[in-house]
DNA sequence: GAAATAGTGTCTATTAGACAATATCGT
DNA sequence: ACGATATTGTCTAATAGACACTATTTC
């Protein structure tokens, strides 16, 4: 912590970007591979084009307030309960020409349906990373090529890890959603025990809910309170904090 | 991007703040367990009390060249090639009381040697990751608590990543640097295995180099350009890319 | 050859993926 | 009973840890 002098070193702008995700139902325009998207604002001022989200930090203000500041006055959408996650502090002088602007990228994951309303489009991403068509200004094309690699990465081994589906679901409905942000098809055994132990059982009196069609219902689950799952050699190394040869 | 008006907001001042790591040689002071020792320096300014080195960000420079002023101007070093790492950017608002400051943490590990005409003083960090004796102001007792915690996160798994062996080593002697990282024991079987993927033997002509003491030479490695080792289903991820039942 | 340190063969428990059988519903 | 979907038993390959043996040096 330096405190030298307070006033004596100009500031940069701190700016907040967003990556607000979210995944389109089936069947919508492109194929299954293309079905997680991401919401891009038109920008008309000076540099004319495609952006992410985003504003100023305000005074005194946490980044996860603005944040949700993008989400209400940006993006237009009353959501309460946002959990953006922080991706990178964007910090190269030259990444806004007009100003020195840094920028701390967030992501979020949105149900379509809450999009409904929202300012913006929502553009479909490829398998690399990127929007299926076109680009964005400024150094967007990396914030989101990065929201969606960390994004995919929680959902290899945990159930919807930015809630996408808040309430309780069927593993056939998780594995669809999880298919779609991954961009590839999933074996249904593996895929359920992978994420059994992150799971609890809600199906109540027999009851269950399933899409018609017929077939046997499925069992409803909800997330569970994760105890962070531990590998064999994590269980041995906390029973036995350090034994040694 | 947002751009209203770039002077309409109150901008923070931005800071980034250093956990600078190293081990410290065995024998010295505390146990095989407090091995791992960080650089705290002592303020006499308003807030007083131990702290760890930061300043703040100059006009249009990269975050990364601002930790290596730290590095020059505060801690009194010339170390060309840092790597520091980027940690958290700290935002709450009363982290500072004097001022709306936020801070970019970074942790970087230097060698014990490198750090004998440093600074400030080398503390030796407890297993909980924090100081064994007193404590830090403002939030500095997180940033070097996530530090430890990633540090350890990536001992386990790769060859000194943080390059505090610069060049060639001995297994023993990497295995030696990472225990006193983790602050265990390591089993040498299973260590050396584990590392084995991500070194190069470089020992020429039967040269080796062994402290001496008698006992097999050891055979000298350098680390590889890790090409992000794959277990089993990522292979096969990667050559079927989207196969599925 | 004894002591000391280095490196490896191999056994075993655990895990992850794959196939296939069984279970439960609507009609 | 049949079609459809869900769930689970089990085989197998791969991995990680542990034990113990072999290897190479100095004295």
């Amino acid at each position: 912590m330096p405190l030298d002098d307070l006033t004596r070193y100009p500031r940069p702008n701190v700016a907040v970007d967003l990556a607000l995700m979210t995944v389109l139902p089936p069947f919508t325009g492109r194929g299954p591979e293309e079905r997680l998207a991401v919401l891009v604002q038109h920008r008309y001022d000076d540099p004319t084009g495609l952006v992410l989200p985003g504003r100023f930090l305000r005074e005194r203000q946490h980044l996860v307030e603005a944040v949700e500041d993008v989400v209400r006055e940006k993006v237009k959408l009353d959501i309460p309960a946002a959990a953006p996650h922080f991706l990178k502090l964007f910090d190269d002088p030259d990444r806004d020409r007009r100003a020195w602007t840094i920028s701390a990228a967030h992501v979020l994951a949105l149900p379509y349906d809450a999009l409904r309303n929202a300012d913006g489009d929502l553009r479909p991403i490829g398998l690399d990373g990127r929007l299926v068509k076109g680009s964005l200004l400024f150094d967007h094309d990396a914030i989101l090529r990065l929201a969606v690699e960390q994004m995919r990465e929680r959902y290899e081994r945990r159930p919807d890890p930015y809630g996408l589906l808040d309430g309780s679901f069927t593993l056939a409905e998780l594995r669809d959603l999880h298919e779609a942000v991954l961009g590839e098809r999933l074996r249904k055994d593996t895929f359920n025990r992978r994420m059994a132990e992150h799971l609890s059982d809600v199906t109540r009196h027999g009851q269950s809910l399933t899409r018609s069609g017929g077939g046997r219902p499925a069992k409803v689950y909800r997330k569970r309170r994760s105890q962070g799952h531990l590998s064999q050699s994590e269980r041995r190394r906390l029973q036995l904090p350090r034994s040694a040869p």
